[in-house]
DNA sequence: GTAACTGCAAAATATTTGCATCCTT
DNA sequence: AAGGATGCAAATATTTTGCAGTTAC
């Protein structure tokens, strides 16, 4: 797997350092969405916190995860499944947020669904976050 | 309209102050949600932001306002006008982030939709909040 | 070798808590 | 009068910035 954790950098024109490469990976393994804080101590202590900012902010810009919005102001997130794979920025997916367990998914597989607004609004972006239970906790 | 906000802070058992006064006028007169940032500005700098920070969490508490998810982190804060009205918390409706003036709104009369979540998974509450122009900046 | 990345220190910003005082009921 | 709300000070927490040293290419 380390070999795609490099293609993604490369591909991004990212330099490969260590904390890149760590925290993609922990991404990777992580079948769910990771907040700053996640990550610090998943990462067993070993990045500067300033680190994980501003790769975390890299990662944003280049499109290679996406902040998942959250209503109690946690900044999260995940892997841009589409981005990975195909280099462009898709994001069409629903967000899943589980109470029990109080894990963030990316429904990958579950697409937004189109909103029918009032005249005169237009639409660009649409954002959809489910709260519930997952199949984990169920 | 100072009878109708003395009326909503009395059915939510809370005591008619000054502050608690003033930030839900404010959020009556603007049409939109509010950032703490956005409070503290338009009452004229006449609150500390102590205060300010405990009538939101107070009014959300109540129900009389709640929060609304951003992907950038900034906590924003709208009206439940189901509550205002009736007592009890409804929230099934829409929100848009306009990208030019950067405000946000409820669309009251804009539904969630329906989600077909994978199996196992069960939905409690579904937040969207779509992003675009607005009526005001088209 | 050069440009980019990291880590430390420190600044700037945001949020929470304790407590004495003041206001609402 | 009593309980709750406010405002100030200060403690915490979060995020950003500058810069010198290090690493990737």
């Amino acid at each position: 797997m380390e070999m795609d954790i490099r293609e993604i950098l490369k591909k991004n024109q990212l330099s490969v350092t260590a904390s890149r490469e760590k925290i993609l990976q922990l991404f990777i393994d992580h079948n769910g969405a990771l907040a700053h804080g996640d990550i610090e101590k998943k990462a067993g202590e070993k990045f500067d916190r300033v680190t994980v900012y501003r790769t975390l902010q890299t990662f944003v810009d280049k499109g290679i995860i996406h902040s998942i919005p959250t209503a109690d102001n946690s900044v999260r997130y995940a892997l841009c499944k589409d981005n990975c794979e195909e280099g462009h920025h898709h994001d069409q997916h629903v967000h899943f947020v589980c109470n029990s367990c109080n894990n963030t998914y990316c429904l990958d597989n579950v697409v937004t669904p189109d909103i029918r607004l009032p005249k005169g609004y237009s639409s660009k972006h649409i954002e959809v976050v489910v709260e519930g239970v997952c199949v984990n906790c169920k």
